[in-house]
DNA sequence: TAGATTGTTAATCGATTAACAATC
DNA sequence: TAGATTGTTAATCGATTAACAATC
């Protein structure tokens, strides 16, 4: 119940998550903050702080209802409503990210999609017209609610511009480039970067 | 000079390379922790102590040479070879990744393509033929520095198994589930988690 | 030399872990 | 009730920031 949570704490969320879809699957229903810390690696103590960020879940002498839990974070992420999403660049990343979506990720309803080249403009791509730049401007305006990055950096730049005043909520970048744009939580893929830190470790094992 | 390297700093090094990389662009040969503070939003003295983790790159009164550090920074990350890599999955996030490597990544050499459906064997994406799971099995002993994990997490834990005892160094995790493979390191991407993170913040904004 | 800015030590801040009283 | 395990406070650890002497 703790009102600032910390963004270490926000990204292990999605992670809790996945754990507790598996003990689901394995038909378990309930679950101590030791036993599902000893699965996922991490301290029992450090579960407990991060749950009770938003409330008490648990019961002493008992644990975690698994499927308690598991609702109880899906609303905390807001993962119990549909967003819908535009698609800025529908390249192969774009294309891959968009099927990933449709197949992955039903809370999230792609409704327009955008891109520069002449002979993608018309196209469909799983269902949705591919749109040129100035008629997207105009449909990225309202009912959107993330903004999915997925162009060159140089493009990427120029829709950033456009985001203000528009009712879009959050951008899920795939671009080269950081980008703020205020009023807007941007999320930074960066692939190159995680791939670079791969790197890293590889040339300097332990 | 310092031994011990925290993940939050191996983290931040490619991001400091991507706008070294930008002030070269811009033809700009020197720049202090100051000035780079300033424009990658952190602090001056983050930028020295990440730094000198590595040795002194800077010059009292001077700043940095733009240009020696992003060749340091390169060293240091390995960034000055080239890496072989290996696919597991050619599906579209497959094939995406594959088209990024090709067209961003100039350091990664795809050598080996590998798939479950029959439809796939034989069939060639950017010049590399995809092999079935045996033959590939076999082409995974040597000569793969980075395996890349672009299929369904059933999959990926199968080949997972498989991983010791190859000269594979790393592997680039695109799939749904965690894993650990002793003596390699894992960097697992997890787009699902990165939007439902989004999400959080979409709902608590501040 | 004087000015600027590093490299590095010390102080602060925040996140993780440990401990334990509350309670199911 | 006794045992288990939470929720929560306190202790520790690590990372970030500030300060400043070294030096180009």
């Amino acid at each position: 119940m703790n009102n600032y949570v910390s963004d270490a704490v926000i990204r292990r969320l999605p992670r809790y998550r996945r754990y507790l879809k598996k003990l689901q699957d394995q038909d378990i229903q309930r679950i101590s903050s030791k036993e599902l810390g000893e699965i996922m690696d991490v301290t029992a103590s450090q579960i407990r702080q991060d749950l009770n960020h938003f409330g008490g879940f648990g019961q002493q002498g008992y644990g975690y209802g698994v499927a308690e839990l598991d609702q109880k974070l899906e609303g905390i992420m807001g993962l119990d409503r549909t967003y819908t999403m535009g698609f800025v660049g529908c390249g192969k990343m774009g294309q891959s990210v968009i099927h990933f979506i449709n197949g992955n990720e039903p809370n999230f309803k792609i409704v327009a999609l955008c891109d520069n080249r002449p002979e993608m403009i018309g196209r469909e791509i799983e269902g949705i017209v591919v749109q040129d730049k100035e008629s997207f401007r105009q449909r990225m305006r309202t009912g959107i609610d993330i903004l999915v990055i997925t162009a060159p950096a140089r493009i990427a730049e120029e829709v950033a511009g456009d985001i203000s005043g528009t009712e879009i909520k959050g951008v899920w970048n795939f671009g080269h480039t950081d980008f703020n744009v205020k009023g807007v939580k941007v999320i930074n893929v960066h692939l190159s970067d995680s791939l670079h830190s791969l790197c890293y470790y590889i040339n300097h094992p332990d």
